[in-house]
DNA sequence: CATGAATGAGACTTCATTCAT
DNA sequence: TATGAATGAAGTCTCATTCAT
């Protein structure tokens, strides 16, 4: 039932938008009373939280395999690898992504969206650590920190502005770019 | 008038946020009757674009004071000082910022927020076509807009996570780091 | 519900007249939330239209009965009786009537009542064709539609400026030689 | 002023509607200052008001002309030049007419545009009157009141259903035929 | 007289949420 | 547990009218 009014939502915020996605037109969709809403989720908002979570869940997953791989490569393959995994998982649903990036209102929502991206934080951190002697960093923690603003203000550029980029790998070049020559300034670099 | 209202209207979105921000609270704190408020302004959107509009000229203001002086200064150093600017703006109004950021409905509202900032676009790509000679980019107009996306996306996260870092230098250097070595990866740069 | 609705409409109509006749007033009176109203009419305008409908039912119910016995009768009592029918039937509530007709705003709202008054004509008209023999009209058809012009406009001005008539004999007898004499111009005929 | 007013409210009836009829309209069509409409009308009402007055001016000066030459003719002649007058008033300004009839709401306004009508009624009687001894009436008055209640009944049919049949003779036949017949019942008549 | 900015009551409508069945 | 009719606070916006200039 949960998973039934979480697809709902889904499908509801992709069809009509945030706006349009109320309690009422979530149970029509899912073919639910709006009674069962409220047995499973406590407000609105909470449905919203829901299918942010799911989404956020999904690209995990996606980056997850694509990453496993990586486990003894370069530094400059991890990278370019890294962030060709997170634009494909941009891929999966960008006009969900985009939604949820555009119109939920903030307040509680993407505040906990930041929050999901934030998990990202201690795993790039730890990566840092590890590859210290080959970068030129000092602050691992606030390298991180910056590195998944940038990125993360990249993708939300792509997707509101420029989606057809997604299929290109021009964007992944840039962004290996901005990335590696930021951890490794001082390096001379062979051209990708 | 339109100045009470918008005036009016930042105050509100400020104390109690976007969702409390009604025609007739608005109003009411304008110490105006809601009939005025529709005589100038069509609905309430175009209130809360009005309170950015303002918003974002004034960091322009800000920035072009700031940046007027650097009209010869090397690269380096105008990458630095822009981006100063830029944090320094940020502090003219960060809670109404952030606001504006975090809980304005995106679609309509926060596209015109984008398309803001887009303006930059413009005037970065030029600046980058001029110092070409100087920078490893063969793409100006894409390095523009990585660049703008990168710097947002930072400059967004610490809005919304760690306001106190805008008081502090560390984000101004690593964000001179992040841009100008995405522009002159290979060039060996003393430690600024 | 929808019966107490309307119900209401009715009883508010008929107190306060059509200006004074909101959404809110309704559900006050008819004792539900305002949330009510809307889940079964979707506007105000279809409130009226259910009150009109139903009127326009009892009318043609009251009437049915009346006629039900003129199977067979001569055309002159017909006629006769036919228009008692219908002045009777506007007895049935004259001041409801009354307000539908000059109050409510006509777009819309009138051309429905003005439709419901030409659901008559295919029947006037069949009759006419029936009693072809006997009447000296050579278009059936307008035949119907100037007669049922005419007696709604009589009985429009019964309605507005003398209620009172609608007690008297008085008027029967005028519109049964205003119709007998229009179907049968050259035949000379006793006096009812 | 008053004339500018009164044009500039016609003209925003038949081009918006009544609906769309405000004060603020009316005054900036007629290029003037909302406070100048109320210093020559104490309301809204009063505005559609004249409207209907000058319209109805206007069908009486058109049929005034039309009918001063009838001074002597016969009966059958003169009720048939009367009908055709007034058929041909109405299509003075059909569209107007029509608007008036349609969406006025009818509380003060209409009861007004009835009035207006009224005032055919001694002249009526004053006619049949005069014919008496050519007609099978018996109470002029009565009849008077009749005949216009279904001459009006038929033109505003006429106006709302059948507009084009203002151009046609057709309906002058049909209408002649239904008051003369009304009035001389008894009288064979020859075919007009 | 003319102006038109300002007024504000109040209309319609939405939608998250509840609760008796 | 599921239902869905009912709720009603609250929101946006309109427009006839006023009154100081």
């Amino acid at each position: 039932m949960v998973e039934v009014l979480v697809e709902a939502t889904t499908r509801v915020l992709l069809k009509d938008g945030y706006e349009a996605c109320t309690t009422n037109r979530v149970a029509e969709v899912a073919g639910v009373s709006i009674g069962s809403v409220y047995q499973y989720f406590p407000d609105k908002e909470s449905l919203v939280l829901a299918v942010m979570e799911r989404h956020q869940e999904q690209l995990q997953a996606a980056m997850v395999v694509r990453l496993s791989e990586l486990a003894n490569a370069d530094l400059a393959t991890a990278v370019h690898e890294m962030l060709g995994a997170m634009l494909e998982a941009q891929r999966l649903q960008p006009r969900l992504h985009r939604v949820l990036l555009e119109q939920v209102p903030r307040i509680g929502a993407l505040r906990r969206l930041h929050e999901l991206n934030g998990q990202y934080a201690p795993l790039v951190e730890a990566w840092l650590e590890t590859h210290r002697d080959q970068l030129g960093i000092t602050n691992p923690s606030v390298a991180a920190w910056v590195l998944i603003g940038a990125v993360e203000g990249v993708l939300a550029r792509v997707l509101m502005e420029k989606p057809g980029w997604l299929e290109l790998g021009l964007l992944q070049e840039h962004l290996t770019r901005l990335v590696l020559s930021y951890l490794q300034p001082n390096v001379r670099r062979s051209k990708r």
